[in-house]
DNA sequence: CATTTACAGACTTAATATATCTATAATATC
DNA sequence: GATATTATAGATATATTAAGTCTGTAAATG
């Protein structure tokens, strides 16, 4: 079990976008550059977050991408369930008549890391804080 | 990312041999078909444990499967470290100089996970409290 | 010695992640 | 309006991992 490379695009991505203008649009071919990772696949890791709300794209000559909500408001959870789903980490298909007790326990674990991760907001680790 | 189907074959196999008489071992057979699984996948799924001490295994006629520790000891992350290992979830191969504060945030969220997993033992969902 | 059981390793199949490629649509600039 | 620039969509390809099978071997029982 891991996180995929798609969601640590994604993160180092927003973080990128938080500390970057609210108005200009970066492009997609500089976003990749300085991730190693090609332009195309990025570009389609970052559809996700478009219609996740997160970000918006402006095509066209200086296009690119940009921030469409305030900087406060993205948390670290917000950015991963666009990109890997919010389904349960843990699954238990058996019918064993009454409910699972292991999926009760796994689930109460998964809660714990997804509380950290959604009262984390990308801003806190921002350069540029000009929230506040 | 999602927890493996091996990870919860193992959980509930470990569920029942706590259960189970800690003398008299359990056959592959039989927790397997309880399962809905092939014996030789649980098998090799079961053999993770045993070397990673927390089952023994008795071969030949009347043989299979018991526990080698006191039921106490045994947490879900024990079990859970046996088969999916015990490196990070969140793995950040980028250079970007400094050490990634983006990990770091993710490495936090794991533990808070963990350590739900880590205090919470087998025993505490079996039907056969000996314990206390 | 024959039967029962776990173990080991090679192999297969299926699912998912990680891309790439090509064509299309939208926009700004000249 | 023409052209260059940029994101988007969809098909396809490749790599990695998960999930499972098969066969033979070793150990213990009776």
């Amino acid at each position: 079990m891991k996180f995929s490379k798609a969601t640590n695009y994604a993160l180092h991505t927003m973080l990128m976008l938080v500390d970057a203008s609210p108005i200009k649009p970066v492009g997609v071919q500089q976003l990749a550059e300085s991730q190693g990772v090609s332009p195309t696949y990025l570009s389609k890791i970052l559809t996700r977050l478009v219609k996740a709300g997160m970000i918006e794209s402006v095509t066209g000559a200086n296009g690119g991408y940009r921030l469409s909500r305030k900087k406060d408001d993205i948390t670290f959870l917000d950015i991963i369930h666009a990109i890997e789903g919010t389904s349960s980490l843990f699954e238990c298909d058996f019918l064993h008549g009454e409910e699972c007790l292991i999926q009760t326990v796994m689930k109460e674990a998964e809660e714990k890391m997804e509380w950290h991760l959604k009262t984390t907001k990308l801003a806190d680790l921002a350069q540029n804080k000009t929230t506040v």
